[in-house]
DNA sequence: TATTTATATTCCTTGACAGGAATATTCCCT
DNA sequence: AGGGAATATTCCTGTCAAGGAATATAAATA
């Protein structure tokens, strides 16, 4: 019955430009690591390190192809972190307790 | 029209243990900087320390009264990530493209 | 088999950051 | 005004993580 915790390691993961640079163009599907390497503009070692931290965080999965490796994204992390995020509703929807926010208010009552 | 361009600066404050411990505790309403470093057991040195990368960030923010400071979650951050999370909804309902999955959809509609 | 391609790993150096201890600052109270 | 409470800041130190360069590993290919 976990409530909401967070793993810091998903967390400290993407906590980085290049990798959070890597998770975003894993968006748009599978990519070697040489091509990730080339559309960021970062060299084949760095790109491999971020991507084994990423790996050991369980933000991607890879997907052995001959001489190749396909790196891909785990639902997982980013369902946790759903989650998680969602406990903070209350934060979220706190609106301004104010005169304008009363008049928005009730507006919507006179006009429904 | 910003995308979903997630903030680096507040998933590194997040990314650490004490920090995320403050987060979690100030969920349950705003407080003072002492009863922080009470609940959480640090010195109050180091509770003021991470507050200030918190503050730094936009996850909290502090209203002061008199000698003390009161601090309570900001909004902003969560909604962001919210927004930003929710951009890998495809990730997220990614289903197994397998036998297994065929099966199992399968079995539910022979015995909905 | 030799060479090329794709990727991972190691070593080194540098910079950032967290904790500890001490101190500064600000406000309250008598 | 002086003392005490609450908080912020500074200095120091050790640890850790990121980048660069070189190298190791493994598979494809000629």
């Amino acid at each position: 019955m976990k409530n909401s915790e967070m793993d810091i390691t998903t967390l400290s993961a993407l906590a980085e430009p290049n990798r959070m640079n890597i998770v975003q163009l894993l968006k748009g599907g599978p990519m070697a690591v040489g091509e990730i390497a080339d559309q960021l503009g970062i060299r084949q070692p760095q790109a491999s390190k971020h991507l084994k931290v990423l790996n050991d965080s369980g933000i991607v999965e890879v997907q052995v192809d001959a001489n190749r490796r396909i790196y891909k994204l785990r639902s997982e992390p980013f369902q946790a972190m759903d989650i998680w995020v969602q406990s903070f509703r209350h934060i979220m929807e706190e609106r301004l307790d104010n005169l304008d926010h009363y008049l928005r208010e009730l507006q919507k009552k006179e006009r429904p």
